[in-house]
DNA sequence: TTATTATGTGAGTATATAATCATATAGTCA
DNA sequence: TGACTATATGATTATATACTCACATAATAA
């Protein structure tokens, strides 16, 4: 049976997971991999509203994912905790394996 | 700006990380990293209703963390992605920044 | 055959999350 | 000071997710 201390952790680390899971956060974090970067040009990659991408750099940064420094009216953001990109290496692995599935289903057709 | 492939590719990584990103999966992570098991024990360990917890089994299958194979009446999870635990590892380093970061806070009051 | 057990799934409800718009705050410069 | 720019946040709506209960399926044993 599950330890109330385990359940706790494992709380805690579902919680990092989550400020992690969505495709504009994972495209922030890759962005910022090669160095700091202010909201305004995030929000010019990836693409979105600074209003949205404002939000999910606060998720980010509530789970330490994330840090950053003001510099007169720019707030400029940064990775914090970097073994996150280790994460998408995995991540990457998986893929690669749901694509090789995919071949050996599509060859068995 | 964010290239069409880039972005399929983030969506791909955030539906693999949602999979993940849940306390009741993480435990299920946790206890089959030793070995697989059966639906049933998986729900006893976590504490859960079965037909809960095969929902959060299929949600891992899907994504390609977790495998099984069907012996008698049983089906027995197991892990398919064990790089899923370095993870862990991570997160784990993330939580014990936190854990400084509160220390400080706390000594500054 | 019927009963039992393990697992999976449909339907409904509750809750969480994301995106948008409007507005607030705060730094900069004329 | 007022105008401008960058960022953050409240309120709303849409969507996704999780949980529970009831029921379905499927293997096993009597």
């Amino acid at each position: 049976m599950l330890t109330k201390k385990k359940q706790l952790l494992f709380e805690k680390q579902a919680e990092i997971a989550k400020a992690i899971a969505h495709p504009l956060r994972i495209a922030i974090v890759d962005f910022l991999k090669d160095g700091e970067q202010c909201v305004c040009d995030i929000a010019r990659y990836v693409g979105s509203e600074r209003s949205n991408v404002s939000r999910h750099l606060s998720v980010m940064v509530n789970a330490s994912i994330l840090e950053y420094r003001k510099q007169g009216l720019k707030v400029i953001y940064r990775l914090r905790t970097p073994c996150i990109l280790d994460f998408f290496a995995c991540v990457t692995g998986v893929l690669k394996q749901q694509a090789k599935d995919n071949q050996k289903l599509l060859a068995a057709l």
